[in-house]
DNA sequence: GTCTATATGAAGATAGAC
DNA sequence: GTCTATCTTCATATAGAC
């Protein structure tokens, strides 16, 4: 039975959201128009609203949906695990997740401020809650005297911006491999906490 | 004797690049328009075009003069320090330098994108500049046995990533002051190289 | 679900009066 | 040097035919 002619709902939203997270990346939320996506997708402008209400959703449906597999991701955390055991673990699942995912990490940091003030509360809630799983770790790591750091809360905005710095330049098939970079910045980051 | 009626060049010129500094660190580049710029300066959006030739002239000026005075701080390096001295000089140049301009900062990092090829090329080669003396750091630390890094170009990345992030969070008459900011990071990066 | 056509507004940049 | 007025292009979003 053949299929209404031009119907592809279900392959056409993830393309609109693949397209929107693409051209986003590149050139920017507000440098990119509507009819820009749809030509990537291959459609007209006005079927884009099929699938989304508006290009703000477009852009809060990409950031909400990074985070929250992100957030996902980070709830693997083995359990019962030692403080310098549980921060190893957060530093390379944070280099794995962020290397394979440069236009949504790139998106997450640099068009937060294209975001409405409601959407953007939510966005901050999930990014705050990230921080804080690799703050509570440097405490327990400080408590237990594993760790020699002398402000947590520092420590953990320079650890994620150091290792999320690495999207600037690592590219796969690059002069290192991940497994070595993962290595390389664990043994910064161990050292950095004088652990 | 008075002015001609409504000319004011001499002031205009620098009010026209702080308006487009501040508009542009606000909202992006893209969603800035010459319009706006002009409300902010109090003059109607033609008057802007004897200031700059187009919009992407204003943001390169501000972004090659922001790298430019970069540089020019980097060069009042000390000689003659050792390493060590020298990567403590360069962390808490660095720190003041960027916490003191967050707008610059931001618009540097953030801007690059929206830069034509041509203007591009030129300010990624500032910046490489300002990156290669931080790796020059490293490696002589590394002859000298001060530094204990494995590879001085991951290094380097990542020490800046970690500095530069201070301006996700740090503002002036906050929690801690620079002076203290500064010597928590200095500790960090220190740590972080083995020194 | 997608198309064409369009309503409505705003963008960058320029011309010419004062 | 600044103004007003305008050219030209492009934007988001919607309406209604197929």
């Amino acid at each position: 039975m053949a299929r209404t002619q031009g119907s592809h709902s279900d392959i056409t939203g993830p393309r609109v959201r693949a397209a929107a997270l693409h051209l986003f990346a590149q050139h920017g939320y507000a440098a990119v128009s509507m009819r820009q996506i749809a030509r990537e997708v291959g459609v007209q402008a006005g079927a884009l609203y099929n699938y989304t209400p508006d290009k703000q959703s477009l852009l809060f449906d990409l950031m909400q949906t990074h985070m929250t597999e992100l957030l996902a991701a980070r709830d693997d955390m083995p359990d019962g695990a030692t403080p310098v055991e549980a921060l190893e673990h957060f530093t390379r699942l944070h280099l794995r997740f962020h290397s394979e995912r440069p236009d949504e990490v790139f998106i997450a940091y640099m068009e937060l401020r294209n975001l409405t003030p409601e959407n953007f509360t939510k966005i901050e809630a999930l990014r705050r809650s990230y921080e804080d799983s690799l703050e509570t770790i440097l405490r327990s790591g400080v408590s237990s005297a594993d760790f020699e750091v002398s402000d947590p809360k520092i420590a953990t905005m320079a650890v994620i911006a150091m290792l999320t710095g690495v999207n600037t330049w690592f590219r796969e098939g690059g002069r290192l491999s991940l497994a070595e970079v993962e290595q390389i910045y664990w043994d910064m980051v161990r050292k950095a906490v004088g652990a």
